[in-house]
DNA sequence: TATGAATGAGGCTTCATTCAT
DNA sequence: AATGAATGAAGCCTCATTCAT
């Protein structure tokens, strides 16, 4: 998300940029990601968003309307690469404890990978949402977010596996939790605790006990087998 | 933290707050903490806060020096009340688990009960914690942040109930994650996924699930029991 | 300088200024010159500077950046006024004493006339040069300021009128002083000693002797033809 | 002038110097000197001043009224130490032409010495002189101004030393003006010609020849001699 | 003689946005 | 499809000064 300007290559050599309206577009877009990421709705100032971008104000207005319409787009857009990101994955193939696995895995480092798009759900969870709500895209795309889950729950509890009091959005919202905390904490914590937790080894060991932390949750342990689900 | 104005009380009715330096500081304070946690450091405004106070603009420079000063007491204020209020709880005498869970549940509660706090965490985040970073008063004060998990730690290790491997600071990250999110969170949570989760029903059962999730980690099960611990 | 205001032509009666960028910044400057050489840097007021412009206060900074970037481009406006002025003046035509008495009379005339740039040029000695120190344009500007009196100090020592070890940059020294000091000081000077000096009469007589006082430093005297230059 | 604080002395070793009218004042006056010459009258902060001072702000208006008031009496004092030190000067016992030349050395180097005087006349020519308008103080100080110069020229012009048209008026505009401009200007000149000129030696070249430039213009030279006043 | 607390007025600057072509 | 010039509104902050004891 951050510093990524796919469009910088469309033109060619030709310095032919102009008359290229999504060019134009996707590179306001971009300069736009990073600065609302990175100073908030408030922070971020269009001035310095034009000087970024390889055209001017006027065209922010342009294509955008105003300083909102573009920060919805930004938010759009956030959500889409992300979702695109997690399509790719395919579990359907592996054991549902395995499957869970990787999908905590995936999670936590796709999160680790897109701090811009951490920090625009955050700016965006101060705003109340309230931009996301304007949006139908968003909702779409996030219809078939908690998809993967349902189908590796399903399958882990036909097999035995898992307890059967799992829900897939809670799972969901657990995996989140952990892994979006790692990256949009992290100034605060390793602020007041130090940075080992952020260091790479650190990283590591905090990624494989949320794995283990979510597997053991989920899955069936010997004395659940021996117990009613309530007694815990 | 929110809403909170002790002071409102000193002078009674008689009007007679003025030549009441504290009492006029912990008003803006009160002000700015709800202004600053709705609306980030950038968002917030000095003439809305000033208007919200029983005091004048003029004042806040006066004591605060600017609105970063402002700021930044707000944080340490923030702090400091949220690690008074732990301060209070008292888990000695409890068998480990029960302490640990005890924890977990106080964490839990304390987050939800104190969304302003939250919010100025994830504004400072934002910020990349440069004014946390600014704050003596704040380093202090988070030194003791984890003693009681390491007390916890240590007499549930004794026992031979809590893996040998488990990190008080670890464990107190996976704590605030998962607490921190269910605040942090709920708007853009609810929003695509539902509020179910959000509603009071939703939130004891998330509450309860988080604990289970805290407790299955650090605790050794069965199969733990019968490995050597490097088996996980 | 002061007063000036050539761009008011533009545009005519019709009040087709607008559109006309050199124009509005040439109004601003003119009216900045004025305020700034009335009230120094600190004393003047971005307000009352655009109440007297045709524009808007906005303009001011979208054009100069803020108080000190118009200020910064007052003074090199003032530096290149007064060299261009200087420019005109040819000398080379004139034997050495003559061209010396006429560069005397010119500067104490010019500096008599240019209230304004003397007032910025002293404004600016309470800022110890800062500004100026900052404009590349101004340290241009200057190099060529002795150039006439280095070529009527060279003619002269040749025609053996000149005595040997008058300097250029020294002379120049003097002649500024006492044409400077006639305009900076007049204030103070004429309120403790009367204002005899500053009436048209006595500026007439003061700025012969100015003259008076320079080519009897410069010239040979009958007693320096006879007696080597040490010994005065 | 600048950074002079006599009143230190003041009270002892028993820290006593509360209570002491005349040292709080003089304090405060020597502090403002210092703020005043710096930055000027409206560059001066109050709050900058009462900083430096061992009062408080609240004494400054005790004693002063307002800022101007301040500025008022810091201008009376200068002049009044300014004036103090010339009256040291006794040259009665010279015969005038080197009577001239010490009265000449000392303004030059007493100016040199005190450069926040020359700051102050600056800054109070830049208000057109009119707090020292308001001044009785300064009007009866400098009456006594030019008497020194009044006797050398009665006593030259009786010796036939001095040209009769010799005014002692105009020779102190003259002697002001070199010594003023040398510490006045010295910001802006140097940065234009280089500091050749500040420095010690040409410092001391540039006292001897402004000695040389008033001595050959009071006195009558051979050609004087042999032609009518009128002639030059 | 001395003072801590408080302040109205006005300063400089920035912001998102629109005008006019 | 694109743009240089212009802008009203509002932001943050500082200033000299006074209040009340």
């Amino acid at each position: 998300m951050s510093g990524e300007r796919p469009e910088v290559e469309r033109g060619g050599g030709r310095g032919g940029w102009k008359q290229d309206p999504a060019g134009v577009q996707s590179n306001i877009l971009a300069v736009a990601t990073s600065e609302f990421a990175a100073n908030g709705l408030s922070g971020a100032r269009i001035d310095e968003i034009a000087a970024k971008t390889r055209t001017s104000k006027r065209m922010i207005y342009y294509y955008f309307g105003d300083k909102e319409g573009l920060y919805r787009r930004v938010l759009e857009e956030a959500y889409r690469k992300i979702r695109e990101g997690e399509q790719r994955l395919d579990l359907d193939h592996l054991p549902p404890p395995e499957a869970l696995a990787q999908l905590v895995k995936f999670t936590f480092d796709h999160h680790s990978s897109n701090p811009d798009f951490i920090r625009l759900v955050m700016i965006e969870n101060i705003h109340d949402g309230a931009y996301l709500a304007q949006s139908q895209l968003i909702g779409r795309l996030n219809a078939g977010a908690v998809e993967k889950l349902e189908m590796i729950c399903r399958r882990g509890k036909e097999a035995g596996l898992f307890r059967e009091d799992i829900e897939p959005i809670e799972l969901h919202w657990q995996i989140s939790a952990l892994s979006f905390f790692n990256v949009s904490n992290r100034a605060t914590f390793s602020r007041i605790f130090g940075d080992r937790l952020c260091r790479p080894e650190g990283q590591a060991t905090l990624r494989q006990h949320v794995v283990d932390m979510v597997l053991r949750f989920a899955l069936k342990s010997h004395s659940d087998r021996r117990l009613p689900a309530a007694a815990l």
